[in-house]
RNA sequence: GGGCGAUUGGCUCAGUGGUAGAGCGCCUCGUUCACACCGAGGAGGUCACUGGUUCGAACCCAGUAUCGCCCA
């Protein structure tokens, strides 16, 4: 009987609402406004549940009782745009199922202001730029306070320590949180705004911090010198789950080797095909397929290259592509990824030419030996890639090693994501995390957990399984940038002055966060920073994603509040987009295996696109993105989530403003059917013993199914299909149902106390129901209603169930209601095709009703003659050949003369 | 090149073996006694294509095409 409409009793007054004043009390006190509306409703009801502590979490429930969702925090610099709205509705309409189911829901929110967005954004509001060699400055002023959005030029930028850099992100973003924190509340998203967080906050600095020196001291993060992919525009590494591969345009230029004969002399030539002959200065070796018949001879010999001279073998490898080009290639160190692959596996030499800038080395390397190929290199020194190349070619047709014109090609070409120049590769000392890139039995632990996890919808896992199968080396966490958690090390300086890395220097865990650029290691002083015997700290940040990879234990308290933690971890959900598997799910993942032994989460709810209406993503650079605040104030927050609660997860979805309507004229249909049924009923209390017309219990037994669909609809995470079915059963409630009894619910002499009392119950019964299965979807209208007889807010009432709705129709079944509406549908139909007034009256009808719903229609037959407006109706049964199709038949209609 | 998803009325989408569905739009009409941010009725589809399995296929199987995304 629980979820069965308490005694009511007198509403509190809610003084925000100015139509309060207006508001009719009726029999059994309902207090219902005369003239209802979906205006100012977000408004109204956001400070009744800020002030009422309507989603706050309570800490003291059991782990089972709780559901925890692993928010996404939204980055703070980026705007807002649909895309976000739309899945972050997804997420809190099953807040909202749970907290009814009666899980206590912690759903807390974080700013992701951490990482390159932010570091662009301080440098030009501020004019500051960040040095984290500098010290501390307690007393800093920046210079500008908010530039309306021009840049400042890099050499205009004042230079400010890390901890100084940090801070002022921190002003910078209070300012973006109030706004976006704004947006969620109009939105209506149920989260507990005392449970926030910061990527850059001293907790997730903390916390990302812990984590590296645990992954330090289990072995599982390391340091290598080796190549590894570069931006020469923001000059740090990059890792692969932050590559982007596009079409790139170049040239294959078909290049003369020589081969080396055993006396020393050059002979016939040996042509490849290369797209960057800049980099025949650093050639390693010629490679073929070792089963190409071509090149068999040439195997084991040695090569010649062109220009500069340099002495090289002929190898075979697998991975050379015989179709391509020449079939042979040269491996330079390092071209590309597959030059990297050689290199390790063939054992060749490291020749690098291309430095960290992009630029072509200012020395002359020493395995440059002739005095033609030292004069060619001399003219390539200091040029970028693009300007050596050129001198290249020209030097090569010169000598005549370049055969025929170079041929234009378009190939794909690996990118840093927000990069606008090709990746290069340089060989640089980094820090590493193990993630089974290389390493099989973690990529297979790694692929367990993958399987483990309940994907919603179920082939999102697909994308897990291709990444983690398709790792080709650890990740890499280090970067060459400022501003971030900075890896919370410091390195000896030997007596000879140079660093020694292979003995960091590690603070004690009780010390985090540091800041190895101003904070000084444990035993040493600050004046014996990057002196001899001294120490220096590690200059580098880790990647953004390696602090969001621990969402999970910065919003649930990880260290900071074990309490707190172990009632919420591992989380019930991750919500997320599906463009982040590869980085933000896989990532956190891998961290909570390492740490927890465990998975983050059991759930991971997967959001689509939202696409224009050319089928295109939607994105701010194409232009096409709509403000979220004026989308919400335009159409009403409980129209937009209809919108997105309307997409399934995983599915992409239109921007379809027609589909707002929609959920708005649902929105208001759900105030003014709620105002019609409690104006009848006066919210007086509904026996369910008083239901005791088969129609009001057919209907009654329709929303029972109703119930256990919606249920099980969001038990296995289909928020979709349990608003249909919700919204089907409302509008079939408003459009037959209420029309048939409205009628015998007013009540009069033609009808029987009983008949009335049934109708009324029923109508309380359905209305208590119907409202809080559509609470989830629509959280403003439908506590604007429920605040209309009942105490408390409709979001904490609990979730209906079958059962009682059941009893109540006492065995009758559900088929009555859509009977009693087709014969009601069929006297419409006469009306309407005489085009008259659906009011006008029916003098006398007969209707033919296939046999099986015949008794189902008698036994409404009252209502049906009073909302048809029918005098004398007769009703027979109609055969297979008069209704093949099973629709009631009209066999006679004598309408009422029109007034 | 590999993988995943999609292809159903003008539009957006449901529908996983048993006589094609919804909403919007459209057409016709009505109405202010819960609702004009309204109501009623109607028209409209050989379910991308080709084979196959089956008594029976939008649905299962094989292949093809187109679109989108992910990975090479």
């Amino acid at each position: 009987m629980s979820d069965l409409p308490p005694t009511p009793t007198p509403p509190p007054a809610t003084p925000t609402s100015p139509a309060v004043a207006a508001d009719s009390a009726v029999a059994g006190g309902a207090r219902v406004p005369e003239k209802v509306s979906l205006d100012g409703l977000e408004d109204k009801w956001d400070a009744v549940w800020r002030e009422q502590g309507t989603y706050a979490f309570d800490r003291t429930r059991p782990r089972e009782e709780i559901f925890s969702i692993d928010t996404p925090p939204p980055t703070v610099s980026g705007s807002l745009h649909v895309g976000h709205v739309f899945s972050y509705t997804h997420t809190d309409v099953l807040a909202r199922y749970q907290r009814m189911r009666g899980r206590e829901v912690f759903y807390p929110m974080g700013w992701d202001d951490n990482g390159l967005p932010t570091e662009r954004r301080v440098q030009n509001y501020y004019g500051v730029r960040c040095d984290p060699s500098l010290p501390y400055d307690p007393d800093f002023t920046p210079p500008h306070e908010g530039t309306d959005g021009k840049n400042v030029k890099a050499a205009d930028q004042v230079p400010v320590s890390r901890r100084n850099f940090v801070e002022l992100c921190e002003r910078l973003t209070v300012e973006d949180e109030r706004q976006f924190e704004a947006l969620w509340r109009h939105l209506g998203l149920s989260v507990d705004w005392s449970h926030t967080y910061q990527t850059i906050d001293e907790n997730a600095r903390a916390v990302a911090q812990t984590a590296f020196l645990r992954n330090l001291a289990r072995g599982e993060a390391y340091q290598a010198e080796a190549p590894g992919l570069w931006d020469v525009t923001f000059q740090t590494a990059v890792a692969q789950a932050e590559l982007e591969a596009r079409e790139y345009p170049g040239h294959f230029h078909r290049v003369a080797f020589h081969r080396v004969e055993a006396d020393g002399s050059t002979g016939a030539p040996i042509f490849i095909e290369t797209t960057r002959p800049e980099l025949i200065p650093a050639v390693v070796a010629l490679v073929a397929h070792p089963d190409d018949e071509r090149y068999q001879h040439l195997f084991g010999t040695t090569a010649r290259s062109p220009v500069f001279d340099i002495d090289i073998p002929v190898l075979p490898h697998p991975a050379a592509e015989p179709d391509k080009g020449a079939g042979i290639a040269m491996c330079c160190t390092f071209g590309d990824l597959t030059d990297v692959q050689w290199w390790r596996e063939l054992q060749l030499p490291t020749r690098s030419v291309v430095t960290k800038d992009g630029r072509l080395a200012r020395e002359t390397p020493d395995w440059i030996t002739t005095e033609r190929g030292r004069a060619a290199y001399a003219e390539l020194a200091g040029r970028t890639t693009t300007g050596a190349r050129a001198v290249v070619v020209e030097q090569l047709r010169a000598s005549g090693e370049l055969e025929g014109e170079p041929t234009p090609t378009l190939r794909m070409t690996n990118f840093y994501e927000k990069g606008e120049k090709p990746l290069e590769i340089v060989t640089s000392r980094q820090w590493y995390i193990r993630n089974g890139g290389r390493d099989a039995d973690l990529r297979e632990a790694l692929l367990a957990r993958g399987r483990e996890l309940a994907f919603h919808p179920d082939f999102m896992r697909v994308r897990y399984e291709n990444w983690v199968g398709g790792l080709n080396g650890d990740w890499l966490i280090s970067r060459q940038r400022f501003f971030g958690v900075a890896i919370p090390l410091w390195y000896p300086v030997r007596e000879d002055g140079t660093v020694d890395h292979d003995h960091p220097i590690v603070p004690d865990e009780s010390a985090l966060p540091v800041d190895p650029s101003s904070d000084v290691p444990p035993g040493y002083t600050e004046a014996q920073r990057g002196v001899p015997g001294g120490f220096v700290g590690d200059p580098d940040v880790m990647d953004t994603w390696a602090t969001s990879s621990l969402t999970p234990q910065v919003a649930g308290g990880w260290l900071r509040d074990p309490d707190l933690f172990a009632r919420v971890f591992p989380m019930d959900v991750r919500p997320q987009g599906q463009d982040i598997i590869r980085t933000w799910l896989f990532s956190t993942v891998v961290r909570s295996h390492l740490e927890h032994g465990s998975l983050p989460w059991k759930h991971a709810a997967i959001s689509g696109w939202i696409l224009d209406p050319d089928r295109k993503k939607m994105s701010k650079s194409k232009g096409n993105v709509v403000t979220p605040m004026g989308l919400l104030q335009e159409h009403g927050s409980d129209a937009v989530r209809y919108w997105a609660a309307s997409a399934r997860l995983g599915t992409d979805a239109a921007f379809e403003i027609g589909q707002m309507k929609i959920g708005r004229r649902l929105a208001i249909k759900v105030l003014n059917a709620s105002k019609f049924v409690l104006g009848i009923t006066g919210g007086a209390p509904a026996d369910p013993a008083a239901v005791t017309r088969p129609v009001d219990r057919a209907m009654l037994a329709a929303l029972a199914d109703v119930v256990d669909a919606a249920t099980q609809a969001f038990e296995a995470y289909d928020h979709t299909r349990a608003l249909e079915v919700t919204e089907t059963f409302f509008w079939t409630f408003c459009d037959d149902y209420l029309e048939l009894v409205k009628d015998r619910a007013y009540g009069g002499e033609h009808w029987d106390a009983a008949g009335t009392a049934s109708a009324r119950a029923a109508l309380g019964l359905a209305l208590d129901v119907v409202l809080r299965l559509l609470a989830p979807v629509l959280p403003f209208a439908t506590e604007e209603v429920w605040s209309w007889w009942r105490e408390g807010s409709v979001h904490r009432a609990p979730w209906p169930t079958a059962a009682p709705l059941r009893e109540a129709s006492d065995g009758v079944g559900p088929a009555g209601l859509a009977a009693a509406g087709r014969a009601l549908a069929a006297l419409r139909k006469v009306k309407s095709e005489a085009k008259v007034s659906m009011r006008t009256g029916i003098v006398r009808a007969e209707l033919g009703v296939p046999a099986a719903d015949l008794p189902l229609v008698e036994a409404a037959a009252d209502d049906v003659r009073a909302a048809g407006r029918v005098g004398d109706l007769a009703l027979g049964a109609a055969d297979e050949a008069e209704s093949p199709d099973g629709v009631v038949v009209v066999r006679a209609a004598e309408l009422a003369p029109t007034a």
